[in-house]
Formats: structure tokens, sequence, C-alpha cells
DNA sequence: TTAGTATATGAACAGTTATTCATATATTGA
DNA sequence: TCAATATATGAATAACTGTTCATATACTAA
């Protein structure tokens, strides 16, 4: 491989590409939050909490699996910004962290022709 | 765990989160998608494209890697509907799939505060 | 058809990740 | 303080996934 019928404007393209190419840290971070997102277990999770807030009790009832599971899976997807927890009492109540969230998910859901 | 001192609200979200669940195959697609854009490897390629389409050999040239990797990497995307291909003469030249991508990929980055 | 170029792909290995199990931490009420 | 409840977590294993290597396919030009 070589070059191509488009060689010139592929190749300014390309030039441009990495020139404007994210910093490998935006990259991972980037990456990790799509990750956390990318599971069906913790997708399962999301479409859970559009309902509203949650405490890991119901999470589990909504969604199945085991408790430890499930608190694994909050733990990714709080770390990674996509749920926020706060204490109330003995429990800890999660929720979507903001209205990107959604987005992203309805955004993905239309582009698929899902219907949720 | 038993119950929280909000039984009744999580209990009826719960439930509904039930009721509202998407149906599997729909979870397995939204995952399938997302875990295509999550590997930093792939998520180069969508930032490349943004500049333009191009054809296998700019990737390569804009994202580094081998032709091969980048090849498998491309396939995934295309399976799930990231970027699209088209053949032109001896090259398949690759562009996002539609604005879906680029305004999830932005949505993303705002979420995280990370300049693309 | 043959040679050359561009791209794709199967198999194997290495690295990653989700779940389970056992246990730890944190809060509440007595 | 102690017991009970809710949640979190470390370690281990099993399943999954990205890359590499070798090779196959597809198109072009001669």
């Amino acid at each position: 491989m070589a070059s191509c019928d488009h060689e010139t404007e592929h190749h300014l393209a390309a030039k441009a590409a990495r020139e404007n190419m994210p910093d490998e840290e935006a990259i991972l971070r980037v990456s990790a939050a799509f990750k956390a997102i990318s599971e069906p277990s913790r997708l399962k999770i999301l479409f859970a909490l559009r309902q509203g807030e949650m405490c890991v009790f119901h999470i589990v009832e909504a969604v199945g699996g085991t408790q430890s599971a499930v608190s694994h899976q909050l733990r990714i997807l709080r770390d990674n910004r996509v749920i926020k927890a706060r204490r109330d009492g003995q429990n800890i109540v999660y929720s979507l962290a903001d209205e990107h969230v959604v987005a992203v998910l309805e955004l993905a859901c239309t582009h698929l022709n899902c219907k949720i």
C-alpha cells in the first residue's frame, strides 16, 4: 500500500487528524467512560436509573444479579462519573450523573433504531 | 438487605424500571455499539475521521499501528454502524456513519471536560 | 492471465474484565 | 457496647477481546 486515487485530500486529512488528535490522556478518559456504559449489566443499571434514584437494594431488584456484582458495577459507573451517589442513613442512593448520560443513551438508541 | 428509608419511592422506581427495561436484544445492540467506540485504538480512528473520509492507508498514517490491526478495528466499527465504507477503485474509503457519532463523541468530551 | 497493490480475515496468544465467594466497612438501634 | 442491616471490596477464575502473523481476497494495469 502506498497511495490512492485521493492521495492529496486523504493525506491532508490524515495530517490534520494527527495534528488534532486528542492527547493520550483524553483518549483514555473517553475510552474508559464508554467502556463503563458498554456492558449489558451496567447499561441495565443506567436504564433503571432513568426511572429515578434508587438505593442498591432496589437496583438489584430492578436489574437482577447478586448484590456483590451490582456493587462492583456501580463502582465502575461511579468512577467514570456516569452515576453519582449520596449516603442516606444506611443506604447509598444512586442516580444518573447528569443529563449528558441520558442524552448519550438516547442518541445511541435513535442511531440504532432501538426503542427504549 | 431488605428495605430503605425510601422504600415506597424506590420500589416503585424499581418496578417501573423492570417494566420499561429494553429487551435483551436492544441492550446487546447498544452495548455492542458502545463497546465498539470504547477502545482507544478505535476512538483514534473516529477522531481521525472527523477530519474527513479516508482510505485505509491514510487511516493507518493518521492513527498508527499495523494495517492488519486497523483493518480489524474498522470491521468492528463498521459492523456496529459507527462508520461506513465505500469502494473506490482499489481502495475502501471510510467515513463516520452519520452526525450521531460526532454528537456522542462531543457529548462525552463535554461531560468529561476533555478538549477535542 | 499475470503481477502488483489495497484491504480483509482466521487462528493463536496475551492482556483485560465480569462474576463469584468470602469478608470487610459503615450506619443504626438497642 | 453489641447485633443487625446495607454496601463495598480483594482475590481468583472464567470468559472475552486486541494484536500479530500469515494468508486470502479484490481490484487494476499490462
